[in-house]
DNA sequence: GTGACATATGTCATAATTGACATAAACGGA
DNA sequence: TCCGTTTATGTCAATTATGACATATGTCAC
């Protein structure tokens, strides 16, 4: 909980989804489940607590409505403190970004690893961003099918909003698959044309 | 903790850096101090804690030194063990890279914000990334000057490993800079020439 | 009917991280 | 001599996040 605010992170990102409409803890949780690469990643055990805490603070509101086929569920809407809230937040300076990628902390030991072996990896996350690429892609694909869009000028459509954090996530994929594509390539000339200098740097099995 | 190893991500990060050579808590807290685009940010309070964790299972050690004109320091030594635990865990697939940036989820609410006020924030924001790639490219000169190119084929240069990780760093932040260019520009264009639109953003749904 | 599965909501122990509090040695300047 | 700063090491409460445990409704296939 920021001390300043009264409102964890988590707490801004159920809160700017809500304001798109009303929403259960379930649809919360499989919107943040991973793998996330877009918007944010939360597990419903955070997700349920938090929503009881916005609700507390007269962010939020719940109604229980029941369904066909389907158990019981909780709708949850912004309140208009809530919006009051959130729209102060946006214009709020952001965190400063930092890293905490642990294939960043691999590289920096890259000097003492298995070569090949370090390639490979590099390579299996390669593949993987692909993978993400491509599942970020049809996932676009299918909210732009569910939620055409609205016509409205950029700085008014959800969207515009939602097709602006798509691209931020496939920017930060690509540049992180473009960077491992160079790590990869100065690695295997280096280890190909340099192989002699292969001090023994101790078997780990 | 990491259950399957024992190891928590910090441990990780102190061990590839103690196995460049020994280190004192102090001298690690200033290299992951914020702000740290760079590898990982820690505070003290962690790092401290932390050592003494990665010494009771003996993958570092420690012994005390007298300094002139400074207080006593602990010089940590990263052991034999802590070597091989290290150079396994180089070779394992790395974390998915997840965002948790609260600027995305600002984007995501751009729709009901005041216009010329985010695009003010993203301004600054832009303004810190240059002032965050000037700072990098400053710390980068410090650190080559210090420990100049060691001439070891990349695959075995501490000067190759560390020069990747910086270049990570820009990457993303170039990336991350390149997006918020996008942002205001489309944003400035649709205020621009759509402002009649001026709907009152306040219902959501 | 029972077993698997998606929907739905919750708790709890533990881990990871932050920010504040706390202490002390050594230096330099006022 | 006192004060601020840098170096140095630590603790602790609170916040944020994870992973496991727990339960219940409704559907559909076997």
């Amino acid at each position: 909980m920021n001390r300043k605010s009264g409102i964890s992170p988590l707490g801004y990102v159920l809160l700017a989804l809500l304001a798109r409409g009303p929403k259960s803890g379930y649809d919360l949780a499989q919107i943040l489940k991973e793998p996330a690469t877009l918007l944010w990643k939360a597990r419903h055990s955070q997700i349920y607590p938090e929503l009881a805490k916005l609700e507390e603070a007269g962010l939020a509101a719940h109604e229980r409505q029941q369904q066909e086929s389907k158990p019981d569920r909780k709708a949850f809407k912004i309140t208009e403190v809530g919006i009051e809230v959130l729209r102060d937040w946006a214009l709020t300076p952001p965190e400063p970004w930092t890293s905490k990628s642990d294939l960043v902390v691999k590289a920096h030991l890259l000097w003492m690893a298995d070569t090949a072996g370090f390639i490979e990896m590099c390579a299996a996350e390669a593949a993987r961003i692909d993978a993400d690429l491509a599942a970020l892609k049809l996932r676009w694909e299918d909210f732009a099918t569910r939620r055409p869009d609205d016509g409205l000028p950029p700085h008014r459509s959800k969207y515009f909003a939602t097709r602006s954090i798509y691209r931020y996530a496939e920017a930060q994929l690509n540049a992180r698959k473009e960077w491992l594509e160079w790590l990869m390539d100065e690695l295997s000339r280096s280890a190909q044309t340099q192989s002699g200098t292969e001090s023994s740097p101790i078997s780990s099995s």
